[in-house]
This record gives C-alpha cells, sequence and structure tokens, in this order.
DNA sequence: CGCTTGACCGGAA
DNA sequence: ATTCCGGCCAAGC
C-alpha cells in the first residue's frame, strides 16, 4: 500500500497541528523539522517520507484551524514561503518580537529545537 | 482516469 | 548573495 488513506493523512495533520502548537512564542520551526518531528503516516515508506514529510506537512498547515500558531513555521531557508498569507504571517512574527527583514529571519536566533531549549531567552542573548 | 499545481528541499548555475 | 531546476507525491480539477 503505497497510496496514504483519509484517516492516515486526518491523523497526521492532528499530529501536525499538535506539535506546531507546542512551538513557544518567539520561536519558528522548519517544515522539514516539523516533518521529522511527528510520527509519519503509517502507509507511508521512510525513504518516501524523508523527501516528502515537508511537503506533506505544508499541505497540512493549508488547512489548519486558527487555533494553530502557523505563522511559527517557516521554510528551510528561513523564509517566508510564498504563499497568500505571508504578509500576515509577517505581521504575527513580528507582534511576537521575531525579527523579520526582507521576508528573511535568522533562524540561528529564532529556530526552536525543543523543550531544552526553553530557559534561553530569545531576544537577551544579545547584548 | 490524466494533467496541473503546490505554505518544500537541496544542489547547481 | 540570488535564481533556477529536478524530484517526489498528494490533491484538485
Amino acid at each position: 500500500m503505497t497510496r496514504l488513506t483519509d484517516s492516515d493523512l486526518k491523523l497526521f495533520h492532528d499530529s501536525v497541528w499538535e506539535f506546531v502548537c507546542t512551538v513557544p512564542v518567539g520561536r519558528v520551526v522548519t517544515y522539514g523539522q516539523v516533518a521529522q518531528a511527528v510520527v509519519p503516516p503509517s502507509s507511508i515508506g521512510s525513504t518516501h517520507y524523508q523527501r516528502e514529510g515537508a511537503r506533506l506537512v505544508g499541505a497540512a498547515m493549508a488547512a489548519c484551524p486558527d487555533s494553530v500558531p502557523w505563522h511559527r513555521v517557516v521554510n528551510a531557508r528561513g523564509r517566508l514561503s510564498g504563499h497568500a498569507t505571508a504578509e500576515r504571517q509577517c505581521q504575527r512574527l513580528l507582534l511576537e518580537g521575531v525579527e523579520v527583514v526582507a521576508g528573511q529571519l535568522d533562524l540561528l536566533r529564532v529556530q526552536w529545537h525543543g523543550k531544552a531549549c526553553e530557559t534561553v531567552h530569545p531576544q537577551a542573548s544579545l547584548f
């Protein structure tokens, strides 16, 4: 079975949203990072998932509810992907104190690597 | 059914 | 530094 079932995709979407909800304010994650963090759909090959996981995450985000902080998900290059809501995404990030310059943000500074890094203050490291 | 598109990614030019 | 291209697969039409 190489084809994903509806329930698998639905569960995957839920997992993605759940994970994104755990991202703290002022921090961001990448699509690939999310793909690696959540449990893959059971009926997909690990090799395929490694290549397509990020895309599946993107598809999941396209239909996410408002309760999910979708603006904290960016692409691997630390840029806001060229989707229709990029403008709003930029606004929300700025409101959270994330430095966004020309649609580009510093992943080294704001990327979230898990709960272990929560002790690090997002903006206190500079100066 | 087949073709096109996409909230991606990594590498190449 | 930026832009382009191929890959891969799910969804929509």
